[in-house]
RNA sequence: GCGGGAGUAGCUCAGUUGGUAGAGCGUCAGCCUUCCAAGCUGAAUGUCGCCGGUUCGAACCCGGUCUCCCGCUCCA
């Protein structure tokens, strides 16, 4: 465990010592889960994200992308359900120090009083034996109709005291039932505080006539309140999908873990239409097909692994995770949801506007299926990212921190060398190799201190391969280049190289992978 | 939000009973060097997280606050 939280450390550490990470406002002690991207961080998470939409976008006919705004009208989020999801009224027991939705408790409360109505029910069905009548025993019953009565008038109260925001009155409600911690049996509760998840802002100069909007915590609803201008002016059919890449806002209550649960963050999500009834080899089909991205960029096939959700989101009617090994252990990195029409018909609904696609196989017009993948941008950036940072120990004993990104996604392709500073020849051949290689790749110069340094520090950075030219070079135009991973070096000519960089580095040949 | 731990140079950390702040690595300038960092010379970098209190004097004691890590919790 000591060496887990170590681990996770060195990352912390790492990301910030090479620019990849960087603490956000950090002059001015930094904002609790809200994080920079610096110099390199940015390139690697850009590159996470190209290789993600070549993927879903490009090598898919019927996909295509949006980008919708982070502002949305506010009904959007009444009709997603967001306004009262995110909205929980949470009480923490002091003595066990757990916390509770004040609400569930509430509920929880009233299911007892319902078990033991249907313990009245067994007991009088033995006595009565064929004679009973449930119905008329549930209706007629003192004891029975007590504790219906009781429970309908909690249940109301509650109901009415959230709609009111009477916070206090929940708390009240929970201390006369004597609700007692599930855990310690204690009911020394404190007050119930409202946890809105979304962020609020703004829309308008003057307060008076301002709207209240909330920043998405979420980028799918951009995509179904799209959903019929993309598949008219795209002529899309069924079944087709809409990607989309973004930053979305949530207010988590306990945000933590470094980048993994940020307040801020970045999804890329694909939302598939389909017809109904199609939603189980659709949902086979995504999970196995997303496996599959995640596999090609060699992160280690016993690092993932599927977490089937038992307890399903009001939307869905399958879900699953897409579980990664990250240095504080397995944890959710993409989800695949079956959301059935949910939000296409809630959007109906609450707007008035037909969503729906006329199925000309069928001949009859409905509300399509969705299919959902979503991952978080971040997170995929902290698993790449930790997941390459490696201490290796070398055959003479000593050890090199090496950041072994998939070449791919490395920030930097290639570092250009010259083998000695003095040597100006050396030097501006150097220099004109970077001057052809910019064009088509990112890379580096350096010439500063002896090359085996040099190496290393490239090691650490992340970048993958390392050009040197020596005095050879001058003689007969070869280079030699040297592998990150593996420190082996081959002399190449230098009319080669960029055909041999681009081998490792090209997108293409890793996603042929999948 | 509750509980535990922590915050001193870019990083890792020392810092004695309270007496003007240190090391190693890194960075920068130069030397040396023809292939795997830790040879040489020199230099820069700290309101000791922040605010207040106690004291002649606070990195150190006290209070508050911010931030990070761990556990609980939450996770559309």
């Amino acid at each position: 465990m000591a060496n887990k939280e170590d681990k996770f450390k060195k990352v912390i550490a790492h990301a910030k010592e090479y620019g990849y990470v960087f603490q956000s406002s950090e002059i001015y002690d930094g904002l609790s889960a809200v994080y920079d991207y610096g110099q390199n961080g940015v390139e690697l998470k850009k590159n996470i994200r190209d290789y993600w939409w070549k993927a879903m976008v490009q090598m898919h006919d019927n996909i295509v992308g949006i980008d919708a705004a982070i502002f949305m009208h506010p009904t959007t989020w009444k009709a997603s359900g967001h306004v009262d999801a995110f909205n929980d009224p949470l009480i923490d027991n002091k003595d066990s120090k757990k916390r509770y939705r004040a609400d569930v408790l509430v509920e929880d409360y009233v299911g007892k009083l319902d078990a033991k109505i249907e313990k009245e029910v067994k007991k009088a069905a033995k006595r009565f034996e064929d004679a009973f009548d449930k119905d008329q025993f549930l209706s007629t019953n003192p004891r029975v109709l007590q504790y219906k009565e009781k429970g309908d008038a909690i249940l109301k109260r509650l109901g009415r005291s959230l709609e009111n925001e009477d916070l206090a009155d929940v708390k009240a409600l929970i201390e006369e039932l004597e609700i007692a911690c599930p855990l310690s049996g204690s009911k020394n509760w404190t007050d119930v505080k409202q946890f809105n998840l979304m962020f609020g802002t703004k829309l308008g100069a003057s307060a008076e006539h301002a709207t209240d909007l909330y920043l998405r915590p979420e980028t799918a609803q951009g995509i179904f309140v799209n959903f019929l201008n993309v598949q008219k002016t795209g002529r899309m059919k069924i079944p087709f999908g809409i990607a989309q890449t973004g930053k979305a806002f949530r207010n988590e209550i306990v945000a933590r873990q470094f980048i993994f649960r940020m307040r801020e963050f970045e999804q890329m999500e694909m939302q598939f239409f389909i017809k109904p009834g199609t939603q189980q080899e659709w949902y086979k089909y995504w999970k196995e097909h997303r496996l599959k991205w995640h596999l090609s960029l060699g992160l280690g096939e016993d690092n993932y692994r599927f977490h089937d959700h038992e307890k399903l989101a009001h939307y869905a009617d399958a879900a699953a995770d897409i579980e990664f090994r990250f240095p504080f252990g397995f944890k959710e990195l993409e989800g695949i949801h079956s959301r059935t029409d949910f939000d296409l018909a809630q959007h109906e609904e609450y707007s008035g506007k037909k969503l729906q696609y006329f199925d000309h196989e069928e001949n009859r017009s409905y509300v399509p299926y969705v299919l959902e993948t979503s991952i978080g941008l971040d997170r995929m950036f902290l698993a790449v990212f930790s997941n390459s940072l490696q201490e290796e120990v070398l055959e003479d004993g000593t050890t090199r921190d090496v950041l072994k990104l998939p070449a791919v996604l490395a920030p930097t392709k290639a570092a250009i060398l010259p083998l000695v500073r003095k040597d100006e020849g050396l030097v501006k051949m150097s220099k004109d190799i970077v001057n052809d290689l910019k064009w088509d790749f990112s890379v580096a110069y350096d010439e500063k201190d002896a090359v085996g340094r040099r190496y290393r520090r490239q090691d650490a950075a992340g970048t993958p391969f390392c050009i040197t030219v020596d005095g050879e070079s001058l003689e007969n135009n070869t280079v030699t280049i040297r592998y990150r991973d593996t420190m082996e070096q081959k002399r190449i000519a230098i009319d080669e190289i960029k055909a041999v960089v681009k081998e490792e580095v090209d997108v293409k040949n890793w996603l042929m992978k999948m």
